[in-house]
RNA sequence: GUCCCCAUCGUCUAGUCUGGUCCAGGACGCCAGCCUUUCACGUUGGCAACACCGGUUCAAAUCCGGUUGGGGACGCCA
């Protein structure tokens, strides 16, 4: 079994085209066949270098490794050449002097007509020659009908006279999208095509293809569409759809990968899978059909499953880079795993615990205003003093805890009126990870100078 | 408009192929309680769906037909 993945590099791999990549890969591990990764960079105005980097990095990041390397479909313009003459040869592509003129009249007039625009076959039996600005057209068949048995959809046909003569080749002589497919997976020996939903019409184009240049059948199979809240397509204006924003926002790919994998495929009621798990149990009969809309709450929900299965130290490594972005010193591992741990089940994403966590690495933390001018009273203060006197005997959780009990009976109320001043004057707000997880990550240097710059607080 | 595809809680889904074990299960979210020095975590419980109409059958979420709704495609883009 082989697949591919077959990105154009006219953006950066957002989620659908990552998810449309792992069911390839997970397809071909599964079976321990091979996964192939093109570039689909036909189109030379559109294409950018720095959209293949991003591909290739997401791909990486998300852990799925394709074999062999990538295959550049510019790099194969004398390939797509020789299909083409082929199809010319034996009379199944005509060459085309049809200009765009003509082109449009004709989609005006379908359209009139309230029936499908295509091509009405003007050059097709001329025998026209090439000629600068013609195009080369497939013959399609105008009887019978096509028909796959779709790997997920199941039985799946077309009349052909719904289909039209399409451009094979374009006047600036490079392949269009269904001829470069045909002749690169059939040339590459790709067996499944998993691709989008949004590909099912070019299906029976492409079967005709193949079947006019005499070749085998891939087998083929369309995963239902990523659709954002409003059902609609998801797109830009859903927000993030790019691999490296989810990156950027501070999710593990480990939690994207799961989340991609559940949008339209089950294995019973599981819902945390690793990648190799996965590997293990993934079937394209458990692909569902119909479209998914992508859900942030449930991706949310599998990142702080995944963040909250990390080791301190190395929840602090990942933290790093978010809290040097917000211009803080965060290069000593042991305080940054010591912090780690406190924020770890307070947050989503790695950007959030970061901004929860950099209160331990300013060195003076900003009160907030609104809160010291209720907590910072001359009593608040009095709890302070107190607080460090008592200081040096709170070495353990529950010597704290036993303080916090002495002090709110003393003052005759709850131990949050105690604990609250405290709280803030170290974080400098009013809610933070345990209070004395703070102190121990802090340490009695930091804590003095800290309460002590509480003390001299004024409204 | 034409063609193609899809249809179970708000969302992701199990169950549909091989009708009965489903007055429909799980998860996210939501609501309530518990825990608690704050925020969280955790925990307990709760709300919540077979789109509609007809047919087949002793029996239909499951099979068939239609309706409605949704999505996608109609490029010398991929």
């Amino acid at each position: 079994m082989k697949t591919r993945f077959a990105p154009s590099p006219t953006g950066f791999l957002h989620i659908g085209g990552a998810r449309t990549a792992l069911f390839n890969w997970l397809l071909a591990r599964h079976s321990q066949g091979s996964f192939a990764l093109r570039i689909e960079d036909t189109d030379l105005a559109r294409s950018n270098a720095s959209f293949t980097e991003d591909i290739l990095a997401s791909m990486g990041w998300l852990g799925l490794d394709h074999d062999g390397d990538p295959v550049y479909q510019t790099g194969r313009i004398a390939l797509y050449k020789e299909y083409r003459d082929k199809l010319l040869a034996d009379g199944h592509a005509y060459h085309c002097h049809c200009g765009p003129e003509r082109l449009e009249e004709v989609r005006r007039k379908a359209l009139a007509t309230k029936s499908k625009p295509r091509y009405d076959g003007h050059c097709r039996d001329l025998g026209l020659g090439p000629a600068p600005g013609s195009v080369v057209r497939f013959r399609c068949p105008e009887q019978g009908e096509t028909a796959w048995m779709d790997l997920i959809k199941g039985p799946i046909s077309f009349l052909n006279d719904e289909l039209d003569d399409l451009v094979l080749f374009r006047a600036d002589g490079l392949p269009t999208y269904n001829m470069a497919v045909v002749a690169d997976d059939h040339s590459m020996g790709i067996t499944h095509v998993l691709r989008g939903d949004d590909h099912v019409n070019n299906t029976p184009r492409q079967i005709l293809l193949y079947e006019a240049l005499g070749a085998g059948l891939p087998a083929f199979g369309h995963l239902p569409m990523i659709l954002g809240p409003d059902r609609k397509r998801l797109s830009k204006r859903h927000g993030a759809t790019s691999v490296q924003a989810y990156k950027e926002m501070g999710y593990l790919p480990e939690a994207l990968v799961n989340y991609l994998a559940r949008l339209g495929w089950s294995h019973g009621d599981q819902e945390i899978f690793g990648l190799d798990e996965m590997v293990g149990l993934f079937s394209l009969e458990q692909v569902g059909r119909s479209a998914a809309i992508f859900d942030m709450g449930k991706l949310n929900w599998l990142n702080s499953h995944y963040l909250k299965g990390l080791d301190d130290s190395e929840l602090g490594g990942k933290l790093r880079p978010f809290l040097e972005e917000m211009g803080l010193d965060a290069h000593d591992p042991g305080f940054l795993a010591k912090a780690a741990g406190t924020v770890k089940e307070r947050g989503k994403t790695l950007r959030e615990m970061a901004e929860k966590a950099a209160f331990y690495f300013k060195d003076e933390v900003p009160l907030n205003p609104k809160e010291a001018a209720k907590l910072l009273t001359p009593e608040g203060k009095e709890g302070l003093r107190a607080f460090l006197a008592a200081l040096p005997g709170l070495d353990s959780d529950e010597a704290f805890d036993k303080y916090l009990e002495e002090g709110a009976k003393k003052i005759g109320a709850k131990k949050g009126a105690v604990a609250q001043p405290i709280r803030l004057a170290l974080t400098g707000e009013i809610a933070s990870p345990g209070l004395f997880d703070v102190i121990r990550v802090l340490g009695e240097g930091k804590v003095r100078a800290r309460i002590g710059r509480a003390l001299e607080w004024k409204p």
